[in-house]
DNA sequence: TTCTTATGTAAAATATACTTGACATCCATT
DNA sequence: AATGGATGTCAAGTATATTTTACATAAGAA
């Protein structure tokens, strides 16, 4: 199942694939893994990711929230 | 640096890190490391462990609040 | 004392995260 | 039509997370 909160948070930030993996030091390709694959990333690439977009791990890594109510 | 959240919550648990590695299925010295050592543990085994601990990524692996005021 | 449980640590093997290089498609510009 | 940016994917290589086996110490119970 794909990852689509980091893709949103993003995408948000107007930032390309190419770009936020160029900030953070790895890349595009493991970026796109993250947020399209069944993937299991480590701890620090997820902090940098949250660190680079402005979230924290719950926001992004934490499970579902997608059909929660507000 | 240590990850002292991981080892109190566990600890509020009373459980040692040998249950806590059989009930998550990694190895005892896998857990060990997570609270011990400067370690770059898997974003799934640190679900696992928040699962079984009843905290939430945030509560034991985003940045040190450890000298938050509440 | 002796036995058991909990923990720390270390070296070698295995599994897998991440890189590198490459090719393809789609879409917006020129 | 042609160029460039953004993304998807794949195969092979490298780095590292995790396992396996093992030995050691400390503390509590029998």
């Amino acid at each position: 199942m794909k990852n689509l909160k980091v893709k949103l948070a993003r995408m948000e930030k107007d930032m390309s694939q190419t770009e936020l993996a160029r900030r953070i030091g790895v890349t595009r390709q493991t970026i796109g893994m993250v947020e399209s694959g069944d993937y299991n990333p480590t701890l620090n690439l997820c902090i940098q990711i949250c660190k680079e977009l402005g979230k924290t791990l719950n926001d992004l890594f934490w499970e579902d929230n997608d059909n929660e109510m507000v």
